[in-house]
DNA sequence: CGCATATCTAAACAATCGTTTAGATTTAAT
DNA sequence: ATTAAATCTAAACGATTGTTTAGATATGCG
């Protein structure tokens, strides 16, 4: 056996995770990747093949971030409740620097095109579906099957444009945003 | 006086706004802009500056093409009423094919970072803010100032939440998103 | 008509994109 | 220690990006 990597996958993943979070899919540039991920163009490509195996990784990496969130709702038994804490939970989670990126998911999905990858549009259909099941799932505690259905598109519609606004309103905006989705539901 | 001008600016411009629309920005290159428009680059050079001078003006483009629908707010005599009608309207109207394309500007403010261009980024925020307003002054028809300011900011939250949820969800979601919006608010 | 000047085509520009390759370096096993 | 194989650096790849330039073409005015 011969020379073992000097780095560590998962390490440089999240940094190009972080990277294409803050810049989106076209903006990150394989010598940004090859910065920030502090390791040279070969290894990326002898690592994950091509920018398309990088991103799909990176989203793989980010899914895993923000399952901590998911967990917390799963586990939560208060419902519509619950899920109002889970958006306020998603806003402190993407910001940084008390600027908030957005969700890579959404910014992903509202930056590519129909001509774009399909395995990174199979990842994006999948969380978003996922995340809905969540929903579906902690509504039926407290609502029978219809309404839950129901709610959870809303709500699942309503997560996606807070993903999006809040890369531009400001907090006291979405607060107020958040506070009237859930005030008669 | 030589030869003049063998195409229309407002038309070519129009044709250079549908494509910044269907492919954003960076997406957008000035070999599709030639193509297009269906004139020579240099001729889009000498007319419009650069590919950012394009882009300004396909703003501006767009802009007025959705004055029509603004006007037609601003007349509206039923508020919350009349803005919801507003906000199906532009389901209509950024619909193409039975697919929607969101809205040109909440498609480029999730696209551009923070070191965008400066007059882009002005055209967006003069545009929410614009936009803001309307609902303010129609709110304003019916509401004291505080409860329409404050309904005004859910509203134009929610309109640049629907312009992404657009591009992504089925028109039964939407729906039900704009109805839910609306319902007791 | 003929001159002047703006518009046109088409080629070339430097820079950057994602990707590949050649060669030096390192290390585990023999 | 030698060897074999994988990782590393660094340069180059062709394609495409936005932009510029040179030269041919067309047209309004004296």
């Amino acid at each position: 056996m011969p020379r073992t990597k000097n780095y560590n996958e998962n390490e440089v993943i999240e940094k190009a995770m972080n990277l294409f979070w803050k810049n989106g899919y076209e903006t990150t540039s394989m010598q940004m990747l090859e910065k920030e991920m502090g390791i040279n163009k070969f290894s990326i490509y002898a690592s994950f093949g091509n920018k398309n195996g990088v991103f799909l990784e990176s989203i793989k990496c980010y899914k895993l971030k923000l399952n901590t969130l998911i967990s917390k709702l799963e586990a939560s038994t208060n419902g519509l409740n619950g899920i109002k804490t889970y958006f306020y939970d998603f806003l402190t989670f993407s910001k940084e620097n008390n600027c908030s990126k957005g969700c890579l998911i959404t910014n992903t999905a509202n930056e590519i095109g129909d001509d774009a990858d399909q395995q990174i549009k199979n990842a994006l259909s999948s969380f978003t579906n996922t995340v809905r099941e969540v929903f579906v799932n902690v509504l039926k505690k407290e609502n029978h099957n219809t309404v839950a259905e129901q709610q959870a598109d809303y709500l699942i519609v309503a997560m996606f444009g807070l993903s999006s606004a809040s890369r531009v309103f400001n907090a006291s905006q979405l607060n107020n945003y958040i506070e009237n989705i859930f005030k008669n539901l």
